[in-house]
DNA sequence: AGGGTTTTTT
């Protein structure tokens, strides 16, 4: 079987890319017999065979310059993945490269591919490779733009955009139905050459039989090369004339108007002799001005001459009065169409003022700018060019020749300046892995990526993380700016698909909208009919509905005239139409049907504004806007809301010319920001105040998007925003101070401490209220779980807990026992705990009868060495104390000098004195003795140092030595107790008023009526008298 | 207070 799977697989390769590739899978999973496989290897052996046959003969132009290559082509074909041929104009690279592929044996396996930047070219390369090759298009040769495909299988050669191929690869990853791809003029850099030059190089180390043609018109193929691995150059001379390039600066100093170097250049030409004058200039104003001064000039070279604009928004008849012949001198003041676009036939002369609009997307803006910038040097030649196309030209450049010299050599390529949202979406469309890792001929920065992945958050198109989302999936099927692609999205689950269709394919084409330069004003009224004062969108569904109605009623000639009148592109509106088309097959392919309601503005502007978010702006003092991120912009005089200026509204694009203009522009709900960019908004809170009808602390919550603060306030429960913060203010606020009043014994107990406070701070005067408050907002910090921080929570938490601990939690007489559980552990003790800076650790042991049995304390050592009086409230806190208080009152005189300070228990434990802890068992034990009736003395009960760790335990023993209660696990005693502690406080046995005020220390050797208890008092023990 | 280079997409 393997020997003849391989012959199998060895055979298939020689039929077909795409039947190697599946066929070939089969075989290596082995499905189907190998008499199947066989049979469809035969098959697949025939078709190949046909193909063969079939292939139409290529004879090549061989008075065009690149047949003199042809045979080096085709070795550097056979031999290497990939090659470079530059080529100037002229040297009729586009037509001859396919045939001298297909002589090379290319295009058998699979088509030869051969992309064009524009549809335009594309049409007439297959036409005249048809007429070449003699054989009709649409069969050996056919091509591929948007809404035209004429190729078919017995198709060699197949000339397409380059956003064909890449909208290829959707189906075809491996772009199997190629077996050889040209690129064509490569060195436009559009930012579809360069993901296919990236995706290329990626491709072929998978694909060894494929084949890949570059071509460029560059200084500098080297980098071409360089990317495919050194791949071959070969240089193709053009068949130019030769260009003359003068070079007139302006005069330094000198002012002059600043159209007269062009008019002075333009008869400077003229008198050179006949033919036609091509003028470069950075945009429409420029030529509006231009074409002023040379009718004003009254100049030799004006005088008999046709001065005519050539740019890419005129109306069609415009345009084409400049390639029509013509008797008399023509000037054409021209943009960047006339660079690589379109060819005016019959320049002789060229005018550069060196200087066009170029578009760069704006990374810290977010703004597309359009700004006059001087022309790179290639840019520069391509301009002189022009004038070489029929006989020999002269170049007058407006600027210096070392002004040329230092000027960069090429125009940066698009992927460095544009938005790369659609190239982003693309790639995880198409799962290449990480965008720094491409490998794209200039790589994007960082930041541009960034921003790409920044935008397609904000569309809903990616997670955070970078994954696409299913919207994301969605919309990389949709032939579309994915900005474009939310709206229609959007428009479906709005309810407003059909008109968002419509307004979205307009978007996408250009503007059907004609204003040519001398019937500006007839033009701006006759659109102004269509214009809605809140929205330029909806002018555009009037034009769309108006058109149609139009071209339902009317003839074709008379709704071309209609067409005419309205100052509409007809040409425009077919686009509209063809773009609108498609779009409604893709989305109804993905499901969504449109509407047959019209829909109201809200419904369709909401859906615009899903792909607008960060185009949106907020109207400022005067007249400019508040954008996003703090920019400002101003709205395009062009649109319907430039008298209105709505307060809030969205832009379909932000471009910077002469200032940041938002152009295509509606009003909008600030509201719907908030539920439409509700994964972008950003958040801003007041300060909590309590709500006694929340019963929990509240904010006043601000949101903004972008930095535009939106009108809404709401108010927010704090907890839900800042829980910890929140269960603070509710402990001070709704508990310590009692702003919540819940049905619960403590609160009446909480009341009495803060007057008896309040008494003993008027009588002690330097114990405040605040610092009690600081003790009881302790007590409850302790007790009250992390997640409580309102009324309502509290009281959930609090019913669930006493359910448990019937009343334990919030009696104060429990306050012992809870904190007896506590003891051990650092909560009790998280001062003490932080100043242990050494860790050594002593334990105190309870040892009422044998060894080892007891409450062990584990309390840092080094607490104890820093302890003063003001720290003595961690070891005898709050109620405890009180309590503490309350038994030693009861002791005779000798029992309360064997409880010494603190501080000198300390030192004496160091020396191996008594239990500096014992006040706390003592309390704890006489307590628990008192609420049974039985009567403990401080006397019996001793403590002792033990060393080593030891498992807490607490044994509670009466004076007879009946042990009271008893275990290792303090949780499970403390209930035990407290149930006993209960049965006590409800037989009415145990009574323990609540005190306050401080106590200072329990002296050894000293007389309780001598060392003052209260700090400030002097008094005694509270409540004493 | 006042106006934009160009191209392309199953």
């Amino acid at each position: 079987m393997d020997d003849r799977a391989r012959q199998l697989r060895r055979r298939l390769r020689a039929c077909s890319c795409e039947a190697a590739s599946t066929l070939g899978k089969r075989l290596r999973g082995e499905t189907g017999s190998l008499r199947e496989l066989e049979a469809a290897v035969r098959r697949a052996e025939l078709r190949a065979s046909e193909r063969r046959a079939a292939a139409p003969r290529a004879a090549l132009d061989l008075s065009l310059p690149i047949a003199a290559k042809a045979e080096e082509i085709e070795a550097a074909l056979r031999e290497r993945p990939a090659l470079v041929v530059c080529g100037e104009t002229g040297s009729g690279k586009s037509t001859q490269l396919p045939l001298i592929c297909l002589r090379a044996g290319r295009g058998l396996r699979g088509l030869i591919g051969h992309t064009q930047p524009r549809r335009i070219a594309a049409r007439t390369i297959s036409r005249r490779l048809a007429e070449e090759m003699g054989v009709e298009l649409g069969r050996e040769v056919g091509f591929k733009v948007r809404f035209d495909d004429s190729t078919n299988p017995r198709t060699y050669i197949k000339v397409m955009t380059d956003g064909v191929l890449l909208a290829e690869l959707r189906r075809d990853r491996g772009l199997l139905a190629y077996d050889t791809i040209i690129i064509d003029e490569a060195h436009e850099r559009s930012l579809n050459i360069d993901f296919l030059l990236g995706y290329l190089k990626r491709l072929l180390d998978r694909r060894r039989d494929l084949r890949v043609v570059v071509t460029s018109a560059t200084l500098d193929p080297e980098k071409l090369s360089r990317h495919f691995d050194g791949a071959p150059v070969i240089e193709v001379s053009g068949r130019m004339y030769p260009v003359e390039v003068r070079y007139r600066p302006p005069e330094s100093g000198a002012e002059v108007e600043p159209t007269r170097p062009i008019v002075d250049a333009v008869e400077e030409a003229a008198a050179l002799g006949p033919g036609d004058v091509l003028v470069f200039l950075p945009g429409e104003r420029e030529i509006r001005e231009a074409t002023a001064a040379l009718r004003e000039s009254g100049g030799a070279a004006a005088k008999g001459a046709e001065v005519l604009p050539l740019y890419a928004r005129l109306s069609a008849a415009d345009q084409l009065r400049a390639f029509q012949s013509h008797e008399r001198r023509r000037i054409i003041l021209a943009t960047n169409v006339a660079e690589t676009s379109v060819t005016v036939p019959g320049v002789h002369y060229v005018v550069d003022t060196g200087l066009a609009r170029i578009s760069r997307y704006g990374s810290r803006s977010r703004v597309q700018g359009l700004e006059i910038e001087p022309i790179s040097r290639a840019s520069a030649d391509q301009r002189a060019g022009r004038c070489g196309r029929v006989a020999d030209g002269v170049c007058i450049r407006l600027y210096a020749e070392d002004d040329y010299q230092h000027r960069v050599l090429f125009t940066d390529p698009e992927i460095v300046r544009s938005n790369l949202a659609g190239v982003l979406l693309r790639m995880k469309a198409l799962r290449l892995g990480e965008p720094r890792e491409f490998p794209f001929v200039d790589p994007p920065s960082p930041r541009r990526i960034r921003d790409a992945h920044d935008a397609l958050v904000e569309l809903g198109a990616i997670d955070a993380e970078g994954k696409l989302t299913e919207i994301g999936r969605e919309l990389a099927t949709v032939p579309v700016d994915p900005r474009l692609g939310r709206m229609i999205l959007a428009g479906a689950s709005e309810g407003s698909l059909r008109e968002v269709l419509i307004i979205a394919a307009c978007l996408a084409s250009r503007d059907p909208r004609e204003r040519p330069l001398e019937a500006r004003d007839r033009a701006d009224a006759a659109h102004a009919s269509f214009a809605d004062p809140s929205s330029d969108f909806l002018a555009l569904l009037r034009i769309w509905e108006e058109s149609r109605r139009q071209a339902a009623e009317l003839s074709a000639r008379k709704y071309r005239k209609w067409c005419g009148d309205s100052f509409l592109s007809w040409r425009g509106l077919r686009e509209w139409e063809d773009l609108h088309e498609q779009l409604g097959r893709i989305v109804r392919g993905l499901g969504y049907r449109q509407n047959d309601k019209p829909a109201g503005y809200d419904a369709v502007h909401q859906a615009l504004l899903a792909g607008l978010l960060g185009n949106i702006g907020l109207r400022g003092e005067r007249y400019e806007y508040q954008g996003a991120h703090g920019a400002e912009f101003f709205l395009h005089p062009g649109s319907g809301l430039f008298e209105r200026k709505p307060r809030w509204v969205m832009a379909a694009e932000m471009v910077r010319t002469d200032r940041p203009y938002a152009r295509m522009v509606a009003g909008i709900r600030p509201e719907w920001l908030e539920t439409l960019g509700a994964h972008l908004l950003e958040r801003s809170y007041s300060t909590p105040s309590w709500d006694d009808r929340a019963a929990a602390p509240v904010v006043v919550e601000r949101v903004a998007l972008y930095g535009l603060r939106l009108p809404s306030k709401r108010r927010v429960l704090y907890g839900q925003i800042n829980p910890a913060h929140a269960r603070e203010i509710f402990l001070r606020q709704g508990l310590v101070e009692g702003a919540f009043r819940p049905h619960a014994d403590f609160v009446e107990h909480n009341e009495r401490m803060i007057l008896e406070t309040r008494r003993l701070e008027a009588k002690a005067r330097r114990r405040d209220l605040q610092g009690e408050a600081g003790a009881r907002f302790d007590f409850f910090d302790r007790r009250v779980p992390a997640h409580v921080w309102s009324g309502k929570s509290f009281d959930r938490w609090r019913h669930k807990a006493e359910a448990q601990h019937p009343r334990l939690l919030f009696m104060c007489e429990q306050d012992l026992i809870v904190w007896a559980e506590e003891l051990p552990s650092e909560v009790a003790f998280p001062d003490a705990v932080q100043i242990a800076g050494d860790r050594r650790e002593l334990e105190y042991h309870y040892e009422p009868g044998e060894p080892d049995d007891g409450v062990v304390l584990q309390l840092p050592l080094a607490a104890f060495a820093d302890l003063d009086e003001a720290k003595l409230d961690w070891l005898v806190p709050g109620l405890v104390r009180d309590r503490a208080v309350e038994m030693l009152r009861g002791l005779p005189k000798e029992q309360r000098r064997a409880i010494g300070p603190v501080p000198s228990v300390v030192e004496e434990f160091l020396a191996s004195g008594p239990d500096p802890a014992l006040p706390l068992v003592t309390s704890l034990a006489s307590f628990v003795g008192r609420s049974k009736g039985i009567e403990i003395r401080a006397a019996d009960l001793r403590a002792r140092a033990v060393p080593g760790h030891l498992r807490p335990k607490l044994v509670v023993t009466g004076p007879d030595g009946a042990v009271l209660a008893e275990g290792r696990d303090l949780l499970e005693l403390k209930q035990r107790v407290s149930g006993e502690v209960e049965d006590a406080i409800n037989a009415g046995q145990s009574e323990v008023p609540p005190r306050g005020g401080e106590v200072l220390g329990l002296w050894r050797g000293a007389d309780l009526d001598d060392r003052p208890l209260f700090r400030g008092g002097g008094h005694g023990i509270p409540g004493d008298h």
